[in-house]
DNA sequence: GATCGTATTGAGACCGGTCTCAATCACCGG
DNA sequence: CCGGTGATTGAGACCGGTCTCAATACGATC
């Protein structure tokens, strides 16, 4: 029976004294800080080495205060847009050598609030969060307030001072509306998982930023044309592929029915093309169909989806370099600037159908 | 000018004093650890809460050896194979309350050795890796000797006994062999991202477990039947889009070409529909397709994709709920199963086309 | 060779928790 | 009223690094 060598492992001091120098300079050797000669380092590197040495990093986080990692905070990683975000931000905190400390809300503000304390309380150097509510941000503020590095993702809050990598939304929504609007459309409807009441116009609006951006864009294109959107066609806070399918069977069942929709991200659109096929309606003959985010998925269904394609990627690249030059001490920096969105008009756009176009006028 | 208020949060010593106990008591209290009397605990509790009191979790991971959190390696998160298996893999550790910490090594053996290095140095209470390779894993068996709770996803590596949480692909890739072979196929090319030489038949296998197990079911397929595959045909190691477009090319250029095509994941998928379009073949009249993963979008595509279909989702639980019974120091328990792959048929498989037919005949 | 400035060095406090251990306390049966 | 048992309590060591500070070494200067 061999001896299962409780094998506590090897600590600064085992190192100083297999190296012979005291613990103060084996801490620096190996930490690479302070002044070190060379014959102590090369001695102290390479009894470390003997000992096959792995630094504690709690140990060194409890007195830097620092951990050499970031949180990233995001409503639902399974998102294609927040899995290539991530990536993107991976790849940029990565060259600062700083460690990716990963939560999932599934948009839950409550789940958002916990996760934030979680990483707080675990030091993270600092924060990148995706907001599941516009509003209620007490937490992130209390990040702020707290001197840690933030930068929110997609979403900007109003009222909270800190850089917010995100795409320039609504000069492409306008542009997609306006295309809208000259074949022929008056019904568009607008669908998102966005949490908003989506039923009271008035008051502070609920909506989570991006997806208000781009309702403020589509807004615009019809006061362009001196038309109003009718903000009934607005479905927001949907659960699931079947609140998405039940969202397009009501705004089609309409008596005045919507003749195009609007996705808010491709899962979104996803759950629309498969609800359209499954009631065998035709893309566009009968029903256009524009959808935010260019999956690569969109240009190889029939027909092809229009889209409008954020640089997803980059967003979350210039959000992960933007938190690692905060947390080297950055300071004074410009602020970010969103990233253009573009309009990608494919085939899922057409002349509104004579039917629905000979249906009411006034829009 | 009002002084910042160099705010140095409260600690344990902090509360103690403000309840009016010990250090001790009161770090039993926070802790919920050790015997406390029901008056302390409030106390201790009503002044934690008045002074804002939050736990440094750095400090608490040095003495007690765990950092109530997980490491996460896989190859790309940008991979929805990988962000599903993610998703599913944080809600299952979740309720155990560990954190999750990622790191993305592109496939990369270096990049994974260091990652997994950097999660043991930061005492993570246990690891989920995808292995980049099945050969070079050193740095895995080290994870194990250290002792710490170590559970593989999608793929396994030979001579490391540890858990994987996969899909019994092999019988689902059996089937679908057998669909094709059924239809006239013999040429049956196999398109793979994963490392390999794909020249050498001999020697140790070096590509990845789950291509080495559909390789398996492939060949299988063809032994049933008393032929052989065309080891030839397997395209593996290419990086990008465009390096999968030559190989398409390629498979299809050969004077004795390939007459259906095998994507070894659904981002590849993608690039062999969107190759196949480019040169407008037609699917599955010229070419028959089939492709690993169900995505959604499988479903949309002109015709539908026939797809092996893996419990992604349920992988990745599967994998998190293991890791974290073992965190919870769980010793002797089942191995786990692998979770069933199912052929689903769909319109992009149909008989070879009687060009090729008459090409050649001995398989 | 004496003096001064700078580069190295080592001792030991410290970060903020956990945990051991001896002391104290409350309550029991006899 | 006393010894005994188990629950509470507080003092202080400890986890494995970092960092301050005084002491020492080295090289240059005069």
């Amino acid at each position: 029976m061999t001896k299962p060598a409780q094998h506590r492992d090897h600590t600064v001091a085992d190192v100083a004294r297999e190296a012979g120098v005291s613990k103060a300079q084996a801490a620096r050797a190996l930490g690479a800080y302070g002044a070190v000669s060379d014959a102590v380092r090369s001695r102290v590197l390479a009894a470390a080495a003997r000992l096959n040495y792995r630094p504690n990093l709690p140990a060194r986080a409890l007195n830097t205060g620092r951990s050499q990692s970031v949180g990233v905070v995001v409503g639902d990683i399974e998102n294609p847009y927040f899995s290539l975000a991530t990536r993107g931000i991976s790849d940029a905190v990565e060259r600062s050598g700083l460690g990716l400390v990963l939560a999932n809300t599934g948009e839950r503000v409550a789940a958002e609030r916990r996760a934030v304390e979680m990483l707080m309380d675990q030091r993270v150097d600092g924060l990148i969060v995706a907001p599941a509510s516009t509003t209620d941000a007490a937490h992130l503020q209390a990040v702020v307030d707290a001197g840690r590095p933030l930068v929110l993702l997609d979403r900007a809050v109003p009222g909270l001072a800190v850089d917010a990598a995100c795409a320039d939304i609504a000069p492409a929504t306008g542009n997609a509306a306006d295309r809208l609007l000259s074949m022929g459309h008056r019904r568009i409807g607008y669908i998102t998982t966005g949490h908003g009441s989506g039923t009271d116009p008035d008051g502070p609006d609920p909506l989570p930023s991006p997806v208000a951006a781009r309702v403020a864009g589509l807004v615009d294109g019809f006061t362009a044309r001196g038309l109003t959107w009718d903000r009934s066609l607005l479905r927001s806070g949907l659960h699931g592929e079947g609140e998405i399918r039940k969202a397009v069977a009501d705004l089609l069942g309409d008596p005045d029915p919507a003749t195009a929709l609007i996705a808010s991200d491709s899962l979104i659109g996803l759950a629309v093309v498969g609800a359209l096929q499954e009631q065998g309606l035709r893309i566009p003959e009968d029903v256009s169909i524009l959808m935010y985010d260019d999956q690569p998925w969109a240009r190889l269904v029939t027909p092809p989806i229009t889209v409008v394609a954020q640089p997803t990627y980059d967003i979350g690249h210039a959000a992960g370099a933007r938190l690692a030059a905060l947390v080297d001490g950055a300071t004074k920096t410009t602020p970010l600037v969103p990233l253009p969105a573009t309009l990608v008009e494919r085939g899922s756009i057409g002349p509104v159908p004579a039917r629905a176009a000979g249906g009411r006028k006034r829009g």
